[in-house]
DNA sequence: GCTGAGAGGTTGCTCAGCGT
DNA sequence: ACGCTGAGCAACCTCTCAGC
């Protein structure tokens, strides 16, 4: 059933309308009127979800607003009846690590199995490391976060794109990688970093174009090209609804398929210029909201 | 099957940047 | 000035694969 008709609030929405708090409550420009403040992101989920009554993004709001809070500040939660009219007391550790955080639920297991290893205490000397191979999955986020924090900023790589790897060990790809560029007129044999960031499955691309501060496009500068593999049938829908005021700007949706590109009309009203300067995030549908997260802070920052 | 070249992961050293 | 942190780089090691 369409959620649209119905009202009825999609997992996709709900993360996305909780992306979206997470970011305004991280951003510094509410500090003095919490009362506008709130105001003005209702209005702005309201803006994402032109589909919705506003009552019933100011219910969601109000629901996820008590649901986000820490559970261990029950004094908190507990004093706000109607939590729209409080302020946001979301636990934020550590102002850096932004609302990407959010999201991090949505890893899948193997992902939190890889990571918990990771970060497991070493108590002895280990013996030499049992070598963890590139995926092509892997190279391809590595050559995404490329394009977007540069060489160098290994950390946030690994971060918000490698999530599998340590920033030491994507340095260390890195140092491959760029020797093999250099190498590039050599007579070499096939390897991992000869993945290009276009190959693989069909992917889902939403584009963003030229720079227009008049609207919500996206600045050529950071170029955002939003892709995800297409693996179930929930992809269409996630976003579908996902990027609807970048759609209405210099934006358009397109399907890449492997070897070539083709574009695909988005329904609806939006532009289709661009591809100037795209970028192209390859993700999988855990990952969706996580990209559809760092669009957001995009759209937001520049 | 053997061998050498190259790919790729890990580790340690160096140095620059930054905070105290 | 000093210590800490993180990035860059090179060395070392293991493994793979093309060429014979």
């Amino acid at each position: 059933m369409d959620p649209k008709s119905n009202g009825e609030w999609t997992a996709s929405e709900i993360m996305m309308m909780k992306s979206i708090m997470a970011w305004h409550n991280t951003s510094s420009s509410y500090t003095s009127n919490m009362n506008n403040k709130h105001t003005n992101i209702v209005d702005e989920l309201q803006a994402w979800f032109p589909w919705k009554e506003k009552r019933q993004v100011t219910d969601l709001y109000a629901n996820l607003m008590v649901e986000m809070m820490p559970t261990n500040n029950n004094q908190c939660a507990a004093s706000s009846s109607n939590p729209v009219t409080h302020n946001f007391a979301m636990s934020v550790e550590d102002p850096a690590i932004d609302n990407i955080n959010v999201l991090r639920s949505f890893d899948t297991e193997e992902m939190g199995d890889m990571r918990q290893a990771k970060e497991a205490p070493r108590k002895q000397p280990a013996p030499r490391k049992e070598k963890q191979f590139w995926t092509p999955d892997e190279h391809r986020q590595f050559l995404c976060g490329l394009q977007v924090y540069g060489r160098g900023n290994w950390k946030n790589i690994s971060k918000f794109f490698v999530t599998t790897r340590t920033p030491v060990q994507i340095s260390s790809h890195a140092q491959k990688y760029f020797h093999r560029q250099q190498n590039s007129a050599k007579k070499q044999r096939y390897s991992i970093n000869d993945v290009g960031l276009h190959e693989g499955n069909p992917l889902l691309i939403f584009a963003g174009g030229t720079y227009n501060p008049d609207d919500y496009g996206i600045p050529s500068k950071l170029g955002c090209c939003y892709t995800a593999q297409i693996r179930g049938a929930g992809a269409s829908t996630a976003f579908k609804h996902m990027p609807s005021p970048v759609a209405n700007s210099s934006s358009a949706v397109a399907l890449a398929m492997k070897g070539g590109r083709r574009q695909i009309p988005w329904t609806g009203d939006q532009h289709a210029n661009f591809f100037a300067d795209e970028w192209i995030l390859s993700v999988d549908m855990n990952s969706v909201l996580l990209w559809s997260s760092i669009l957001i802070r995009c759209m937001t920052t520049y």
